[in-house]
RNA sequence: GUCCCCAUCGUCUAGUGGCCUAGGACAUAGCCCUCUCACGGCUAGAACAGGGGUUCAAAUCCCCUUGGGGACGCCA
């Protein structure tokens, strides 16, 4: 039997990031099993389903890498077919209709909580003529939930998970408007696509057991289940935005790769030895469920920054070079090749894309370029002169490159009996405008000779 | 309120009864490298939530407590 997994989610927000775990693991499972991958949107809700959600789960989708087999599936258009097993359930006597009110549902749930028993529907139209059934109500179809007994999920992640029966109760199928629920949608959706295993959120564990309720009744087979642990805050406490919380596009624009936070993602509740760094390659080849943990992880910015860093060094430098120049606005093609030949000193210096631009800047700024007050302080009249001494040197020098650079500043300084860094940081001020950059001869010979003596000489 | 799940350094985790005076990574601190900042290298501090069992032996198995999370909708 082949894999078929898929990733479920409702589009009223973006493609967070538990949901871009939740994704990532399916696709890793289907991957390494050779199986099919498959994405479905769950838009049954028609308020709040949005066409703009869509899109930014479908671009977060494929920024992140993870490509689905075949066509997305929209759930609400197979509304005909999940309202068929409704129908069916209901001519085998296996569901009902219920006239119940929100008001009665209400008093129930408060009745029961008072009572110190579970929050459930009582069954009150379970057995009920429909005849008594109130003029102009429009039923709800429930479904006849077990009443003794207790039901049991087996697990992959979880392990064997049971609830008794008295716990359940009979929930709604077909809303009175006639459109079906999630619980019923799900489960006439993973079976009529063949879902083999099911891996989601850690939230829906307890609802496993009332959709196992509706395989059972229609004599059909349950797949696998995984229900995989949720991604807190720094707090522990549910992910909030400003913690993590955010659309994966949100990830993108703050500089993250995609590849840095699959792997990121990928460490959170699964783990392989001893092993960090993991390839995509790698993670198809050794994903499996059995590796899943079982307990909740913490969102952590730290170590997201520290893997991008490590992307960061291991990118194409041209690549870099281009999405650099987007970030500064930057159409010359001239700089971006010199922000290309600039990036092997760059980027071995930045966390982030954005990081990675900002300290870019420098090498596409206009004369005379900004400085920080830190950089202005190093420009002392004593650095001043030194730095004219050095430009009429440099103005002579034929040999261009960061090595014959290094000599003849060493030889200057040597000369002047001053230190190294008594020139090279004023230097770095002159031609960064920062007190930090990559190493000064690289900046001196990517920037070229006269936009050096320019803007030493703009500093005089 | 009822039910379900979880519990190893600050964080992510290794660990499936003896290899554990608990390993790795991130973060933190110190040192080295050095033209600055990074990178890299080395070093340090840092954890089995608590209490009972089971066993010759428990981080590993069982129970309780505590703490966290989740579900309980005509939301998904």
């Amino acid at each position: 039997m082949s894999v078929i997994t898929r990733f479920a989610p409702s589009p009223t927000g973006y493609l967070h990031i538990g949901g871009a775990r939740t994704a990532l693991f399916n696709w890793l499972f289907a991957r390494h099993n050779g199986g099919k991958f498959l994405l479905r949107i769950e838009d049954t809700d028609r308020v709040r389903s949005t066409e703009a959600a869509i899109d930014a789960i479908i671009d977060g989708m494929k920024w992140l890498g993870l490509d689905w087999d075949g066509d997305v599936i929209m759930q609400f258009a197979r509304q005909a077919r999940h309202a068929e097993v409704a129908d069916k359930l209901l001519a085998e006597g296996k569901a009902y209709r219920c006239y119940a009110s929100v008001e009665e549902l209400e008093e129930m749930r408060k009745a029961a909580m008072a009572a110190g028993k579970p929050l459930r529907y009582d069954g009150r139209w379970r057995d009920r003529d429909p005849k008594e059934a109130p003029e102009g109500v429009k039923p709800v179809i429930r479904i006849k939930a077990p009443q003794t007994g207790e039901t049991v999920v087996r697990d992959e992640v979880q392990g064997e998970v049971r609830v008794g029966n008295e716990q359940l109760d009979d929930m709604v199928l077909l809303r009175s408007d006639g459109t079906p629920t999630y619980m019923l949608s799900v489960v006439v959706d993973d079976h009529d696509m063949d879902i083999t295993h099911v891996i989601r959120g850690d939230d829906h564990l307890t609802n496993t057991f009332r959709q196992v309720m509706i395989y059972d009744a229609m004599g059909w087979k349950h797949p696998s289940f995984s229900h995989i642990p949720m991604i807190h805050g720094p707090d522990g406490a549910k992910l909030s935005k400003r913690h993590g919380a955010l659309g994966v596009e949100a990830y993108r624009d703050m500089g993250y790769l995609p590849e840095a936070l699959r792997n990121y993602l990928l460490r959170l509740g699964w783990s392989h030895g001893d092993d960090e760094i993991i390839s995509t390659r790698q993670a198809i080849e050794w994903f499996g469920l059995d590796a899943v943990g079982r307990s909740p992880s913490r969102f952590d910015f730290a170590k997201l920054d520290n893997l991008n860093a490590h992307y960061l060094r291991e990118a194409n430098d041209g690549s870099l070079a281009q999405e650099t120049a987007k970030r500064l606005g930057v159409a010359d093609a001239a700089i971006v090749e010199r922000l290309r030949r600039a990036m092997p000193g760059l980027k071995a210096r930045a966390k982030t894309l954005k990081e990675l631009a900002e300290n870019a800047a420098f090498y596409v700024a206009p004369r005379p370029i900004p400085m920080t007050d830190k950089a202005k302080a190093l420009l002392t009249p004593e650095a001043k002169t030194l730095l004219a001494g050095l430009a009429d040197e440099l103005a002579k020098a034929g040999d261009w490159s960061a090595a014959a650079l290094e000599a003849q500043v060493r030889a200057f300084v040597e000369a002047r009996q001053v230190k190294l860094g008594q020139v090279a940081q004023p230097l770095r001020a002159a031609l960064a405008g920062s007190t930090t950059s990559p190493g000064i001869f690289e900046v001196m010979e990517i920037l070229g000779q006269s936009e050096c003596l320019g803007r030493i000489k703009d500093c005089a």
